[in-house]
DNA sequence: TCTTCATTCAACAAAAAGGTTGACTGATAA
DNA sequence: TTATCAGTCAACCTTTTTGTTGAATGAAGA
């Protein structure tokens, strides 16, 4: 699992790293738009805000039904569902990680005192 | 919460959306790691994985200590939590509106058997 | 028939991403 | 003293991204 599904992930978290779509993503969260409509809370041609939703059709977060001259977009949770594990994954994973360094640190300070040198990790404002 | 966010998560989300990155953070995730050590599994120069290294630091996704010559990298697990949170808002959001819609078309189907079409939408905002 | 209208397509420009090579750094080992 | 060595910085190139404007589409409504 781990980096076996690089597949599409390039392109969900791509998708993801941009605003504008995240925006629109929340737009079809509540409820399926059209290109239009999702264009039009940005100061951007209509054409460049079809080009993002493209991007998100591209990483399969949305999909389009075109009823005539209208295409009307609608979410898609698979591909998300992905993007969240991978995160879940590794968060866990280092989560752990620093609740070890932590306890060690701790176990650390317990034993010996003051010996050669600390190394805080939690302070730096 | 839901855009007020959008300062990291831009870089956050860009930062993983490259798998010669995610590939990084992974072995990263298996303990520290110095420059040389993060670039060595991939075909391409140290001074790319650098810059690779660079993106991962600019979305606060990993820290570096230099000791003298040699950079030690270390995960840092923030951004990635708002990642994480990020997507798991919008995942439950759909996830439920993908429940409802299940429920409503069924109730449909029960209701009247075929009529004209269907138009769930069950929103404002 | 002719206009309308939502959207895409095409061509272009500017900026960012990702890669390369070459030069620089400066304590330490020889 | 001099070479080494991990890594950055700088300049450059190519490809991708993001935006622009202008034109095409083609059923529906006048």
């Amino acid at each position: 699992m781990v980096e076996s599904e690089a597949h599409g992930l390039n392109e969900v978290f791509h998708a993801l790293g941009d605003s504008t779509r995240r925006r629109m993503l929340r737009d079809l969260a509540s409820g399926d738009r059209t290109v239009g409509e999702l264009a039009a809370p940005f100061d951007i041609s209509l054409q460049a805000a079809s080009k993002h939703i493209k991007v998100l059709e591209k990483a399969g977060l949305i999909e389009r039904e075109v009823k005539w001259r209208t295409h009307v977009c609608r979410l898609v949770p698979g591909p998300l569902a992905s993007a969240h594990e991978w995160i879940a994954f590794y968060e866990r994973f280092w989560t752990d990680r620093l609740d070890i360094l932590d306890r060690l640190l701790r176990d650390e300070d317990k034993a010996k005192d003051s010996t050669s040198e600390r190394k805080p990790e939690g302070d730096k404002t």
